[in-house]
RNA sequence: GGGCUGGUAGCUCAGUCGGUCAGAGCUGCGGACUUUUAAUCCGUAGGUCCCGGGUUCGAGUCCCGGCCGGCCCA
């Protein structure tokens, strides 16, 4: 505590929280104790799920039934935070969570001695406790344990928010999480499902032969992705370093020192803005597989997303079906696989917009007023002057391509690409990306402009890029040198020269295919998340003060 | 970076046209109640109305600036 917090004046709910912890150690006991009764404790969720033949679809318990059912348990052990608390005269309920789940206390008069239903004026919303007693249901049905001892283990001095309505105010959320963990169970699941998915991502790869790998986060050179970094030092050898944009061409090395199927999981660092898709810090896998192609992962990322789903199903039932219903797109129609010239003319068409619309463009004079005046989709919601402004900036065919799909295709994937019955989207892979945008993907054998590389779309949010790996190491000296140039130009988000990677190169990449999927997004799209910050436990916000 | 929008008790929120507007519920505290489900009932305490200027007889309310958020766009 510092100097300051000490002199602080506190608040009348912490000073009589205070006072409580006060009291007990006038007693002789410790408000922060952690000797716990050496019982070992029963953990809530398995002790209700011991019990669940006695529930009924109402969620109400058997009284009859749970006796029958919890015969030998006897008495029970449990520990936790106290969540809710009714006085009932010489009766009380108390609503008692651990990691495992909930379940209510009761002690009253008939059941709980007289000394230990005194304690309960030691107990407070947010405590933590332990209790002993059997688990029995009272009238209305509600599971219980009916408790003949308790005792306060850590005295919370902070107050609990609203028990109704939680911890609403955003910014105290991503700032106290601890707060929002305990107050929204929400928040806690989303948590849960962060953990389950990255298992499953990783159960899914383990199985099928890929080797997890752990490479530098602390690079050289910048590279892999286009992003701008950030940078640091390192003192003993004087020498400027930057965090990772990518693990990509570290990954590349391994397949070509015969790892031929790697992955890693781990943290990225992009030097970047921050909104609702983007946090400075963010999870990225990316794997690496010898003899395959961009095609054989379009396969893999479908069967992946499905698998990893299917487990969260498994895992967290009730959450997942909340999810279901919440999530915008379906998993379970054909992803929709669509090379990116073709989408931009079906956007062209969707607009009813002229055919060739994202060359004439790049023309003096395009008749942009009149092409605004198309459709509704045309007038209101195609960017046309930032459209404009990016086709300037176009070097070549393939940014001007980009530029189009960025601009005319791509904020209608999730109405263009729909379910059956059109109630949901389906993801979308864009495929056939410009070589120009594509610095690392090997060329298309039939179309040298384009590369074989997909990015995945799931309800018009990019989650997922991947190609056919260029393993060509003069086309790729040539693309470092790209690079350079669009640096040289003012780009910000260019790859160094990786020299050390040529050589890596010209001992022979296998056919490969790589493909790099955030993590933060996956979780937001299947749980139904709105901004990264709801999935990243301490997203990066400004100091307070 | 631009547009829109928010900041009032520990928490969730109301506060109209600038004039008894410093309010409610929860939480806390005191009390009643032996099966509650946001328990109920009675009583009570709790405020830098984000910060700083300005306009005004008078500002939570209007204006300007700042701080910290949210949403959308770049």
């Amino acid at each position: 505590m510092s100097q300051d917090d000490r002199h602080a004046p506190e608040d009348a709910l912490r000073e009589a929280r205070r006072q409580k912890a006060q009291a007990l150690r006038e007693r002789g006991e410790n408000p922060f104790a952690n000797d716990l009764w050496p019982a070992p404790l029963a953990e809530l969720g398995p002790l209700r799920a011991r019990v669940s033949a006695a529930r009924n679809d109402a969620g109400r318990y058997d009284k009859a039934r749970v006796a029958e059912l919890s015969g030998e348990l006897g008495v029970a052990h449990v520990a936790g935070r106290v969540l809710m608390q009714r006085g009932f005269g010489r009766a009380a309920f108390l609503r008692l969570r651990d990691r495992t789940g909930e379940l209510q206390l009761y002690l009253h008069e008939g059941a709980t001695p007289q000394a230990e239903l005194a304690r309960l004026d030691d107990i407070q919303l947010g405590d933590v406790i332990e209790a002993e007693g059997e688990l029995m249901a009272t009238d209305k049905g509600e599971l219980s344990l009916e408790v003949t001892r308790v005792r306060l283990l850590t005295k919370a001095l902070r107050p609990l928010p609203d028990k109704w309505h939680g911890l609403a105010d955003v910014e105290t959320r991503y700032r106290q999480r601890y707060v929002d963990l305990i107050a929204s169970r929400d928040a806690a699941a989303v948590f849960r499902a962060r953990s389950h998915i990255v298992r499953a991502v990783r159960r899914y790869l383990d199985d099928d032969g890929f080797l997890e790998v752990e490479t530098p986060t602390l690079h050289t050179l910048v590279g892999g992705a286009a992003a701008k970094p950030f940078t640091t030092h390192h003192n003993a050898l004087d020498m400027s370093l930057f965090l990772r944009i990518a693990p990509e061409l570290y990954l590349k090395r391994l397949v070509v020192g015969g790892l031929e199927r790697v992955y890693e999981l781990g943290r990225m660092y992009r030097n970047e803005g921050i909104s609702t898709r983007h946090n400075p810090e963010f999870t990225m896998l990316e794997f690496y597989e010898a003899y395959a192609t961009y095609e054989t992962l379009m396969t893999r990322t479908e069967a992946l997303f499905r698998a990893v789903d299917a487990d969260l199903a498994r895992r967290m039932p009730d959450e997942h079906g909340a999810w279901l219903r919440a999530r915008p797109f379906t998993l379970d129609e054909p992803f929709a696989r669509v090379p990116m010239r073709a989408a931009v003319e079906r956007a062209l068409a969707k607009a009813s917009l002229p055919a060739d619309v994202h060359t004439t463009i790049r023309g003096e004079g395009a008749p942009i007023k009149e092409w605004s005046r198309s459709s509704e989709r045309a007038k209101k919601r195609i960017d046309w002057s930032n459209y404009l402004k990016g086709v300037k900036k176009c070097a070549n065919d393939g940014e001007a391509l980009f530029a189009a799909y960025e601009y005319l295709a791509e904020p209608f994937l999730a109405e263009d690409y729909t379910s059956a019955d059109g109630q949901k989207s389906v993801p979308v892979f864009i495929l056939d990306y410009p070589a120009e945008v594509s610095p690392l993907a090997r060329r298309k054998d039939s179309d040298p402009s384009l590369v074989d590389r997909f990015e995945l779309f799931v309800h018009g949010r990019e989650l997922c890029n991947a190609f056919s790996e260029l393993g060509d190491p003069e086309d790729q000296a040539a693309r470092f040198r790209d690079q350079l140039e669009k640096k040289a130009r003012g780009d910000e988000e260019t790859m160094d020269y990786d020299a050390d990677y040529i050589r890596a190169l010209e001992h022979g990449l296998p056919p490969t295919a790589g493909f790099g999927m955030g993590i933060d997004r996956l979780v937001m799209a299947l749980t139904a998340s709105a901004s990264i910050r709801d999935v990243i436990l301490f997203p990066l916000l400004r100091p307070e003060h």
